[in-house]
Parts: structure tokens; C-alpha cells; sequence
DNA sequence: TATATAAGTGTAAAAAAAACACTTTATAAT
DNA sequence: ATTATAAAGTGTTTTTTTTACACTTATATA
């Protein structure tokens, strides 16, 4: 960093802020909260919040994630840093952009209901301020090219899921209808699903075998990475 | 936001370095500089520089990069944002790492020994200061996944290249040894190359034919992205 | 016991990727 | 002039991957 001494160098806020993902009910679903401060109080955003001296920005996004939803451990990562100059009207403030994926069933509903935030179909879900729409934007982006480069659905779906909804997941994040066949073939050569005995019986009549992940074979491809042309 | 207010939220210096890709001599190389302050005096680092307050972080990377090469209009792309505690020990420095894509014949050599600056391949660079060798991993292991969903080549090569050089470039990125029939039916199938009736008679005896990249066609390439498996 | 509903299953055709070796051309050496 | 040299140039076959496609099964409910 040869332009500037440290000294002269401007100093400027950091802001995280998080696209959470969850799926239910075959929808890709984002968590959203209304501001209940200045600028656009009253509008809708993405959950955020400011990187303090002590903390590194995984670890920012961990707690403000952990604040809004009362969970920990949930699969985040970087996603991108935006920086236009007058992006916040207050101050001069950059934004580090994390998305997460979360199984919606395990969220603290009374914590989000507090926080006034509220999941949203990613087809319904309103305007956002600021530039958090082109953050999102980017964040289902990624998620598309996740699905296609490692195994998804880990985080998303419940422990235990049919092969349907499995594969529901992975239409509404490519946004594409799959045969059903060709879905089951791929993800079976895999080698990451466990079948058990149990059937799921609360969706059709002759009930749908349950899964669960290999996690051990899930997270070796997760590392090896894959080309899912599907 | 939510969390905290704006007036009490840490402001924090922030630096931008660039990895800096060039090609020559079927060599991938990047472009590292002597620092010539502390900390680390002496030392090997990425090209860097702070983010000032009426800039944006591309503006701020293709100043930086001006600063050093006295190139402009070149190819860069945000890659990841570095945020641990003591990255850096003199003071709490968040970095966004940038990557560029140069033609190693254009850059300003004088400019670059001025600021004692040098290339080095890949495989003979030294070790850096801070994470900046994980930065360049990181780099790295982006810049091959770009080889594999974007044409690549128009920023590292000259304006007219021999097919031999092309393939070199995208075996120094893939870091993988390429047929070459294979090579020249997938290129060809893309439709990006025009071979002109020159011939590089340097090389070979026979001499290499010269090709340019049709510009319309490799950026519809590049915007529509492809799945090269090579 | 008949019906309705979603689950479950395999194969053939098409497309893409990988493997593979000889001919051509111009220069340099004799 | 002839020959040797060195890299460029060129297609086809095999293998693998992807896509398209339709009927049977199991169980709850009417």
C-alpha cells in the first residue's frame, strides 16, 4: 500500500449486510425487516449492521445474523463488497454483502416477529432500499452457480426431506422445471443421499421415502466441487 | 442496519490491493512491488493502496493500478474482501483484493522499475507480507474458473496471437496440459477467433498463422458464459 | 372395492468430450 | 539442389454424458 501513509488515509464505516435464504413449501424464500430508524425508516431492507474494531467480517455477519433469527452455525459466505459513493444518503458507508442459507423451520419466530421482519417469496418480495436489491440480485446469482458447482440443500432443507422436495429446491434456485427421472439419476450418482425406512405420508397417498444426507460424502463434494449440468 | 446507530459505529482504514496478471513466454506471471515503507520495508507485496472518501473501490483499483503500470481501461474484477484482526500490524486495515488482467507488452517499464516493482511467475514468485498469499491464491483459483465459463485471452494477449499462444494461456491458467486438436475444435466451435492470412514466422519454420478475437462475438461470449470442459 | 394421487422406476437416442497420428510447410544445413 | 528439421495444421472414432420419454405402484379416501 505504497500511495498512502496509514496516517493520511481516510476512514470510513462498514456495514454487513446478509441475504438469508430460506425454502419452504417449494419457494426460495428471503428474510426481510422493516427499518425502524433513519434514512428510510419504514422501508424494507436486508438485515444489517455495522463491523465493529474487534470483529472480522465473518464474524460480523454471524452475530447480526445470529441477532435477527437467534441462530448460529449457519452456512454463510462473502459474497461481494459494494462501495458506490453515495449508496447510504446518511453517511459514506461500504457494504460487505454475505448470504446465508437457513432451514426456515429453525428460525426464532418470535425473534423475527420483534425485529419486524417477515420471509418473502423471492417473486413477492417488495423494493428494497439502498442498493440491496442488486445485492440480492447477486446473491440468487451465486446461489444458482453454487447449485450447479457443489451440493446444495444441507442447509435448507430439514434433516429429514423427500426426493421431491429435494428437487423442488433445486428448481426454484435454478428456476427451471427438472424431469423428474433425470433429477434422481444425477443426485443418486452422487452418492450423498441416505434412504431410510420411513415415508413421508402428509403429501400423497402413497408416501414418499425420507432422505437424509451422507454429511461425510456431502462435504467431500462440497470440497472436490462437481459440474451439474442439469 | 439495525443494530447500531450510525454515529456510534467504528470507522476503519481501507486498502485495496491488486493481483495483477499479465502472460509472456507461455508464463503466467503477476506483477509484485518492493515496499519501500513499514512495515515490512524491503519485503514483496501486492500492489496496493488505500480507498479514499470521494472514490468508489473500482475507481480506486483502476487508480492504483494506473499509479503503477500507467495503464488504464484494463480489465479488473472485485474478488473477495480480507478482514481478519492483524492482517496487517500496524493498523486495523480491512483489504478488497482486486484482480487484473494486463497485456504484459503494454505496461510502462520504466514506470514499473520506478517503483520497484517486477514480474514473476507464478511459480517463482516470492512469499508476501500480510495474507497477500492467500489473496493471490485466491486469485488464482477465480481466475481459472473464469477460463472455464468466459473466453479468456483478449486482455493477457497481444491483439494478434497464434493459436499456440492461446492454448498456452488457457494450460498456464488451467495449469494442465491440452490437446491441441481438442483445443482448436472447442475454440473454433465458439466462433470468437479470425484467422488473419498473417503469418508469426518467429517460432516455427512453417510459421503460426495469426488470429484476432472478434470483439462482438467474444463479448456476447462473455455475457452469456459457457461451460468450457477441457 | 374402486378411485385418485403422487411416488417410483429404466432405457434408448443424442450430444459432448476424449483419445488419437499423420501430413504440411518453410527454413536451415549440407 | 537436396535433405533434414521443427512446429503447425488437420478429422475421425470411441467413450461418456446428457436428454427425452411413460408406465406401474402404493395407499388413503370416497
Amino acid at each position: 500500500m505504497p500511495l498512502n501513509s496509514y496516517s493520511k488515509a481516510d476512514k470510513i464505516l462498514l456495514a454487513v449486510d446478509s441475504i438469508i435464504f430460506g425454502f419452504d413449501q417449494g419457494d426460495l424464500k428471503i428474510l426481510l425487516i422493516k427499518r425502524d430508524f433513519e434514512p428510510e425508516l419504514g422501508k424494507w431492507s436486508l438485515m444489517g449492521g455495522f463491523l465493529k474494531k474487534d470483529e472480522n467480517l465473518d464474524e460480523a455477519a454471524i452475530r447480526i445474523l445470529h441477532h435477527l433469527t437467534g441462530l448460529r452455525n449457519i452456512y454463510m459466505e462473502q459474497l461481494y463488497t459494494f462501495s458506490k459513493i453515495d449508496r447510504d444518503p446518511a453517511e459514506r458507508t461500504l457494504s460487505v454483502a454475505y448470504y446465508a442459507l437457513i432451514d426456515i423451520a429453525l428460525h426464532d419466530k418470535e425473534l423475527v416477529q420483534k425485529n419486524s421482519a417477515k420471509w418473502f417469496s423471492l417473486d413477492k418480495a417488495p423494493s428494497l432500499i439502498f442498493d440491496h436489491n442488486r445485492m440480492v440480485e447477486r446473491a440468487i446469482a451465486r446461489l444458482k452457480r453454487r447449485a450447479l458447482n457443489k451440493p446444495i440443500g444441507f442447509e435448507l432443507l430439514p434433516p429429514k426431506f423427500t426426493m421431491r422436495q429435494l428437487q423442488r429446491l433445486y428448481e426454484a434456485i435454478l428456476d427451471k422445471k427438472l424431469d423428474k427421472r433425470n433429477f434422481i439419476n444425477k443426485i443418486n450418482s452422487l452418492g450423498i443421499l441416505v434412504r431410510s425406512n420411513e415415508k413421508d405420508m402428509t403429501v400423497s397417498k402413497k408416501g414418499a421415502y425420507l432422505y437424509t444426507f451422507d454429511k461425510e460424502k456431502y462435504d467431500e463434494k462440497v470440497q472436490e466441487g462437481f459440474n451439474f449440468k442439469i
